[in-house]
DNA sequence: TCTGGGGTCCTAGGACCC
DNA sequence: TCTGGGGTCCTAGGACCC
């Protein structure tokens, strides 16, 4: 049995936390580079605003209704989630994580000793209590089914926030009144696919033949069906499996036309990347680079390009990766060009102090290289982006826009709310 | 004028092996 | 001219998630 415990309207609650002047306000969070809208409150959602709309496009929703817009500011996201999570599993034996803003908890245990719904309440006023932000609670015998339990406790009030679908017949009556892309699993595309066969809703998913499923699309929607039928089939991962790719990309503030600030850009991410990966304790032997102009402009000429090294042994040394990311900008660089956007994909990875030499391997390591980058870690940790790469110039043109940027309220000295 | 960033998993197809 | 039946590994692309 598992509970899915997600944060309602994560973004724009946590913009709310330290104004409560903001209280009952619509509230509006834009992704990176000020783009798109992420995230929106209830109150942003009721005057029509769409989710992932570009911002350009409600400009003028935004002025008439006077809605209050943030950039993202993952800082304090971070922060929040993190404290949202404490608590959960304070409350659960074995919780995970599943983004910033959500977490499954296994309740096999609890389920024998306590009414689940009872269970569901608490969390939410525990979490409400510790943090401020409110969650809805949706109870399953599967992931999927615990998804959409928690999709119920959001879209009907009377549910308090808490929906508990032990009961087949429960899931049954619900599951016939959802549309079928609203569960788990079933995008934008698939849905067409399904409706054009005749599966409307989700109750319809679950009671198709399920080698059909497989035959007509993949073992995955078949397993999303097992799991409508309260099958489970989704493996709980507590610890967070190593990451496989560690990617870092940007669209610029503005389009790049010379390499300069393309380079300075890519040394940026790369330092980035890189720490990233040295967090997760892993080396990688290939790194990608690609660049390409905007996909929305029928005007300018398009361009679009990636290439990938392999290194001779896995490295976590900035330098390192640095040489290679910057040897692919003058590989893939075109003139007459208007960049948008380019980024670094570290890949190929092996375990830190796992690492079969040949002995044919005749290159040398430095030897202070893994004290030179724990320094430079540790600096930053305590002071994001103290110590940086001079290649990155701290360049302005491609630095990505946040025009609304809130403070980091919790995580740094200078910036914590004062109290008059 | 202005359209995010970061991941995962699965499948198909080609190269290659015995 | 006829030409099996397995297998692995890699990559690209498509789908999904938040």
């Amino acid at each position: 049995m598992y509970a899915l415990v997600d944060c309602n309207n994560f973004y724009a609650a946590c913009e709310r936390l330290f104004r409560p002047d903001l209280k009952h306000r619509p509230i509006v969070v834009l992704s990176n580079n000020d783009g798109c809208v992420v995230a929106r409150s209830y109150e942003a959602k009721a005057l029509g605003i769409k989710m992932g709309v570009p911002i350009f496009k409600v400009r003028e929703d935004i002025r008439r209704h006077n809605i209050l817009v943030f950039s993202s500011n993952y800082t304090l996201y971070g922060d929040i989630s993190a404290r949202v999570m404490c608590t959960l599993e304070a409350m659960a034996p074995r919780v995970e994580v599943y983004s910033i803003d959500e977490a499954f908890l296994d309740v096999h245990g609890v389920s024998h000793c306590r009414d689940l719904v009872a269970f569901g309440g608490e969390v939410r006023q525990r979490v409400y209590q510790d943090t401020g932000i409110t969650v809805c609670v949706g109870i399953a015998p599967s992931k999927t089914l615990a998804k959409l339990a928690n999709y119920a406790a959001k879209k009907y009030p009377a549910t308090k926030g808490v929906v508990d679908l032990s009961d087949p017949l429960r899931r049954r009556r619900l599951m016939h009144i959802t549309p079928v892309d609203e569960v788990w699993g079933v995008g934008r595309r698939l849905a067409v696919r399904l409706r054009d066969m005749g599966i409307n809703t989700a109750l319809q998913l679950a009671d198709y033949n399920k080698k059909a499923l497989r035959r007509h699309f993949s073992v995955v929607l078949e397993r999303t069906a097992r799991e409508l039928n309260g099958e489970d089939c989704l493996d709980f991962e507590q610890v967070a499996e190593p990451k496989q790719q560690i990617m870092c990309s940007r669209s610029f503030g503005e389009r790049i036309h010379r390499i300069e600030p393309m380079r300075e850009a890519v040394a940026k991410y790369v330092a980035n990347a890189a720490a990233k990966l040295r967090a997760e304790h892993q080396r990688a032997q290939a790194i990608s680079l690609f660049m390409r102009t905007s996909m929305f402009s029928d005007r300018e000429p398009r361009y679009s390009n990636a290439a990938t090294v392999k290194l001779m042994r896995p490295s976590d040394d900035t330098r390192v990766l640095m040489k290679h990311a910057q040897a692919l900008v003058g590989k893939l660089w075109r003139d007459g060009f208007a960049y948008a956007k380019a980024g670094v994909l570290l890949g190929d990875f092996y375990p830190r102090y796992v690492w079969q030499p040949s002995l044919l391997d005749l290159l040398e390591v430095d030897p202070r290289a893994d004290k030179l980058m724990a320094t430079m870690d540790a600096i930053n940790a305590k002071q994001r982006g103290a110590v940086f790469w001079a290649r990155q110039n701290n360049g302005t043109q491609w630095r990505m826009k946040q025009e609304f940027l809130s403070p980091a309220y919790t995580t740094d000295w200078q910036q914590l709310p004062r109290v008059r």
